[in-house]
DNA sequence: CGAATACTTGAAATAAATCAAATAAGGTGG
DNA sequence: CCACCTTATTTGATTTATTTCAAGTATTCG
């Protein structure tokens, strides 16, 4: 778009991506095609940021899929046989944790770099459904080819540790939240966080959308969908964002951070 | 006590750890001393369950040193330097994570066998205070050496993935109550799970003694003290339990785990 | 375009928090 | 080892934040 300033909406990378994009979108696409860390804008945020340019085939060889998924749709489900992990390439996730009594719980939002099927690798089943919220691709990394590189690449396997472990802190803050917060300030800190992940990912910050809709948003931050649009409301009438449906402008985040 | 059945109070296992209680209680251990894992009656549960009898040895040079925490002590605090994960041998833990406004949180009581300081492998910080609800001794477990140990010993880092990838879970099942269930069902998921984990550690699981408050249950389960003290009494009118204090008698599980 | 889904807003209901006060348990120093 | 002070727990009365119910409006997508 504008030089170096991407917007969600765009394409917010040139080459392999946008082909993939473009493929999703007319639902024409094989189901899998051949992966190509070396080309990916994605490289610094997945495995490829530990390895250098000269092990980046030894990825390529675990990591050899993508799939395309469209709006709607499953990934996996809780209780599948777990095989892979998969990296997000385009595109936007939401994870839901299920219970017994059908009990149902909006666990996470997944941006592009980020890791779906972490909870599978203990119980060898993964423990949420993943379900696209746009029509989206999914790098494909089968787990016993990532333990052998774990095992032959020690940063790696250092990567793996890692992120596994920012996962349980990302838990833990999520309950912080979901325990003890006001609904205002979980919709305020749902807000900055989703904005500052944005940023890390080079979007627009301050102006995206959201994919997802009120009640999701609620079920992620243990509030009712109405709590969520009055306190978006309530938000836009002190001038710290405008709400336009989906559309999103921040107009103070420190506002909002502070809240 | 009576043949195969102990309970919490009573010491779990002959040999070491009987000692090391014994040292801590007094008060005049040394405050560390070295471990033995061929001897540990903890071992099914820890870093050694994935390692053959003639790999023990391996592990003991990594797992070299024990300590003890006095009850009230602080085994770490958010944002010291991460270096080792602990393993507890005796005692329980809270862990407390905080908020940049003095907002806390009880994110997990910890028992036998289970592992400390998970959060801070992604960070190199530990995530959360780490605080000793009775007399406690922990596994020294410097993370350098246990990464080494992964290297060369496939299913240790094996074993690893799985520790973290099972907290993820737990972690996320936290959540599911956090943001949908009533106080009454909090309460009752609590008791059904820690009587569980009881179990699986060679507990009695009908009869224990809670070592942590009525506020650090509430503040767990994210609810008020009060509200804690309610349901118990409530419970206890209902026949389903018993609670005298800080000692607790389940009558009926069953109807528990299905409130 | 039109049916279905998503969103906003108001009014009433409620689960849990807060405030308060009395009782019980636990740890400490004399 | 007991008395005392502190901390923890229970229980009741009141308040409140959020949910629930309801109805109208806007969006989305096939």
């Amino acid at each position: 778009m504008y030089g170096s300033t991407q917007v969600l909406e765009a394409s917010h990378s040139p080459g392999a991506d946008d082909l993939l994009a473009a493929y999703a979108r007319l639902g024409e696409a094989p189901r899998q095609m051949n992966a190509n860390c070396s080309l990916c804008s994605l490289r610094a945020l997945c495995f490829a940021s530990c390895l250098g340019e000269d092990e980046l085939p030894r990825l390529e060889r675990v990591v050899s899929q993508w799939r395309m998924i469209h709006r709607g749709d499953y990934l996996f489900r809780v209780g599948d046989k777990f095989h892979s992990l998969y990296t997000l390439r385009s595109g936007s996730f939401k994870t839901v944790a299920g219970h017994e009594d059908g009990l149902e719980h909006v666990s996470d939002f997944i941006l592009p770099g980020e890791t779906l099927g972490l909870g599978a690798i203990g119980s060898g089943q993964y423990d949420c459904d993943a379900i696209a919220l746009e029509d989206s691709a999914v790098c494909i990394i089968p787990f016993a080819s990532l333990e052998s590189l774990c095992h032959d690449v020690r940063s790696v396997q250092h990567h793996l540790n890692q992120t596994l472990s920012r996962e349980i802190v990302r838990s833990s803050r999520q309950m912080v939240l979901l325990s003890g917060m006001t609904a205002e300030r979980r919709v305020a800190s749902f807000l900055v966080d989703f904005s500052r992940r944005l940023l890390e990912r080079g979007y627009a910050a301050r102006s995206f959308t959201l994919r997802m809709t009120r009640e999701e948003i609620g079920s992620y931050l243990g509030i009712k969908l109405e709590t969520v649009s009055r306190t978006f409301s309530r938000f836009q009438r002190e001038g710290l964002m405008r709400v336009d449906g989906k559309q999103i402008e921040i107009f103070d985040p420190e506002a909002l951070a502070q809240i």
